[in-house]
DNA sequence: CTAGCATGTGGAGTGGACTCCAGGTCAAGC
DNA sequence: GCTTGACCTGGAGTCCACTCCACATGCTAG
């Protein structure tokens, strides 16, 4: 698959691609004998997931982490882990804040609904 | 109150005490003659307020215009609650996301336990 | 009145995560 | 073979939200 359809299957730009696996976001993706990039299924699913995570705010260093000792095979499955069960738990963490000020928010906005109502009333009967 | 106690009671530093001041993030802030800050209980629940939403990660900009609106009075009132509106829509939509990478984070740990006992089990063997 | 610490200002620097660019290959159609 | 558009690399640039710095001034304790 060229970084071109990637692109356009997971919704990212091929500097991005080219970004990710320079640090170590994604594995190294195979080329062809010119040296283009050919992605598997597999690379896409990798793609997929760091997205994902990113998408919820998880730190491109943590996920490196990851990938590397994902790399190193099986006997890096606990330190895999402990990296997932500390990552879960700030995300966890975030969105409990979230919840908290979602409905800050929402107070908020019930209170203006309010004051928005008096304020159209008054400038209504003038 | 001067600048020390704010930040003892808010949890952040000077640096960003002014930094917020100086883009329009909180309303200004009273002098003494000697052109000190002197912050009022006002002053204090706009820095939490702010600090509230940032750490929700509303962006600087948008609760810039909300201050901006904010101190032009009561005919921004309208304009205010749409902004609110607007970010509890965009909050919410991350706070859902969040809920779904949560989930899917949690899926995958109780993969890893599954295969870490078994990892184990084959160490523990030998 | 002076030492010394808290504050002030304007501006430069930082860290994170991309994003863009220049200058050079690769490959498919004509 | 040549053109043309996609791809390559290394490195520089951008944006956001602070954070740090240097140097100047204010205030308080002795």
């Amino acid at each position: 698959m060229t970084i071109a359809e990637v692109c356009k299957r997971c919704g990212v730009t091929a500097d991005t691609l080219r970004y990710y696996e320079r640090v170590g976001l994604i594995p190294p993706v195979g080329r062809t004998r010119g040296g283009i990039r050919d992605y598997t299924e597999t690379d896409v699913n990798w793609i997929t997931f760091i997205r994902c995570m990113r998408s919820a705010g998880l730190q491109v260093s943590a996920l490196v982490r990851y990938v590397a000792l994902f790399r190193k095979g099986d006997a890096s499955l606990p330190a895999r882990k402990a990296i997932l069960v500390q990552q879960r738990a700030l995300l966890a963490k975030r969105l409990e804040n979230l919840r908290d000020v979602l409905g800050r928010l929402d107070a908020k906005i019930a209170n203006y609904e309010e004051r928005c109502a008096v304020w159209e009333r008054k400038h209504l009967r003038k």
